[in-house]
RNA sequence: GGAGAAAUGGCAGAGUGGUCGAAUGCGGCAGUCUUGAAAACUGUUGAGGGUCACACCUCCGGGGGUUCGAAUCCCUCUUUCUCCGCCA
């Protein structure tokens, strides 16, 4: 959510800014300037009210208490007429707040000045690439094969006991998953990340703190009887721990940390291209979450990307870094660099890590500000980024390690999994 | 799941219809004293909105109600604690 008052600041520079993403701003955000004023007019109007009101019921007070019971009266008859109007002000005050909330709402973040222009995936700006690509043998095969080639994973199986997109790892499957995961939270602790265990399933005000709700409500799993939703990403619970919270200077920056099954219900879509591990309803993912100051947060989101490429890096995967085109950022984001694994069997690449910075516009919503020394109050900057998500590093692990002796296991690995080649 | 009790400022804890945004203690901050520290003493110390600054408004778990007036009374929801039942 945008903070109004910058929007009253930074009028024309964010009309311009949302051209990028194709978002038309030339209404609303003027609707919500004039929604903004109008509500603070009600709300001035309402404050005389009040005071009147409260005078009143004060001097009503000291004359019961003087025993002045007449005059008492007289003044009682004249509150009737008060009450009835801060009802009245206050039900159309809550009217012009509601709609100016649900404006808001649907407003996405501005795109940071770095954002290139652009409608999708294709207008992504590649930004930095590195590691060998290996040449395979032309009888290289996909992950979903050398998964079952090698009994790691089941997607069958997934199917009997759940659906399509549930699958069940399987030994030395499971156990390099582990491995991975594991390798990821000792990677984040090493790096100043407080590593938490968090609840999979969260309630609709974390859903509307990290902006998952009311917008994308289709993209997670609601359970109905207790109103609670199956998380699509640690980001949620992770972020949702500061909700309401009035930090202070020095307990900035917080690192967190955290393993999570996510869960997303990604309607529609099936087919070559989400085969395998691709794209599924329940996958792991490490996740990092950093609460800064307004100040520090890009370089902070450098740093965060810097992480991600070291374990990358020490993982020998190829990949790249693609800078986020208007078109194709997230709702909440103003800046966001996905990083991209090449699946050299696939021929394709593979997102497996997305780092953003949302400025103040999950802050906003969440409520998380933090004092300065001086006393002043501000919202901090939320970021976040997977390191890393496991289904694809999994695919893209099989896939370049494979070698006609069977799959190698990366070398840092190989102290977490016990093991050094899967044959 | 059943029975009972409770929810107040950073913490502890009073307040049970009328200057209560809230006593008191601890903690925090500033000062006095001290070479420095501790102790002692003095002052100060919740949040949000609003204003150039005041004024003023809102907030005593959430929501609703009664009343001229609610932390205080009523309804409801949530959470916590104790006891019982069940249980990884």
């Amino acid at each position: 959510m945008l903070e109004v008052k910058n929007i009253k600041q930074h009028l024309a520079a964010y009309q311009e800014a949302f051209q990028k993403r194709n978002f038309d701003a030339s209404k609303v955000l003027p609707e919500v300037l004039q929604l903004d004023e109008q509500r603070r007019n009600m709300q001035t109007e309402l404050d005389q009210i009040l005071a009147e009101s409260n005078q009143l019921s004060k001097e009503i007070g000291m004359l019961f208490k003087n025993g002045e019971q007449q005059k008492a009266n007289i003044l009682k008859e004249k509150t009737a007429g008060i009450k009835l109007k801060t009802k009245q002000i206050s039900t159309e005050m809550d009217a012009v707040n509601k709609t100016l909330v649900e404006l808001l709402f649907s407003i996405p973040n501005v795109p940071h000045s770095s954002v290139p222009a652009g409608n999708s995936e294709d207008d992504n700006e590649t930004i930095f690439g590195e590691g060998e690509i290996p040449k395979l043998d032309k009888k290289a095969l996909p992950h979903w094969e050398l998964a079952q080639k090698y009994d790691l994973i089941d997607f069958e199986l997934g199917n009997k006991i759940t659906g399509a997109g549930f699958p069940v790892y399987k030994g030395k499957g499971a156990r390099l998953q582990r491995a991975l995961i594991t390798y990821f939270l000792d990677k984040n602790t090493q790096a100043g990340y407080t590593e938490y265990q968090v609840p999979h399933l969260v309630n609709a005000a974390s859903g509307f703190g990290t902006g998952q709700l009311p917008d994308k409500e289709g993209q997670m799993y609601h359970v109905t009887e207790d109103d609670l939703y199956l998380i699509p990403t640690a980001e949620v619970p992770v972020t949702n721990i500061f909700r309401d919270d009035l930090l202070t200077e020095d307990q900035l920056p917080i690192k967190c940390t955290g393993y999570t099954p996510c869960f997303r219900r990604e309607a529609g879509s099936y087919g070559a291209h989400v085969r395998g591990l691709n794209r599924l309803h329940q996958f792991d993912k490490v996740e990092i979450v950093s609460l800064v100051k307004p100040e520090d947060s890009y370089q902070v989101l450098d740093d965060m990307v810097a992480h991600v490429k070291e374990i990358l890096r020490e993982l020998k995967l190829p990949y790249r870094i693609l800078r986020l085109c208007g078109g194709d950022l997230g709702f909440t984001s103003a800046l966001t660099y996905d990083f991209e694994i090449f699946s050299t069997a696939q021929e394709r690449w593979l997102e497996i890590s997305s780092v953003s910075n949302f400025e103040t516009f999950q802050a906003n919503r969440l409520k998380i500000r933090y004092k300065t020394k001086d006393k002043k109050k501000h919202l901090v900057h939320t970021l976040n980024g997977s390191a890393l998500a496991l289904p694809r590093v999994l695919a893209g692990i099989l896939e370049n390690y494979q070698t006609p002796e069977g799959i190698k296991i990366p070398e840092v690995l190989v102290p977490y999994t016990g093991f050094d080649i899967i044959n």
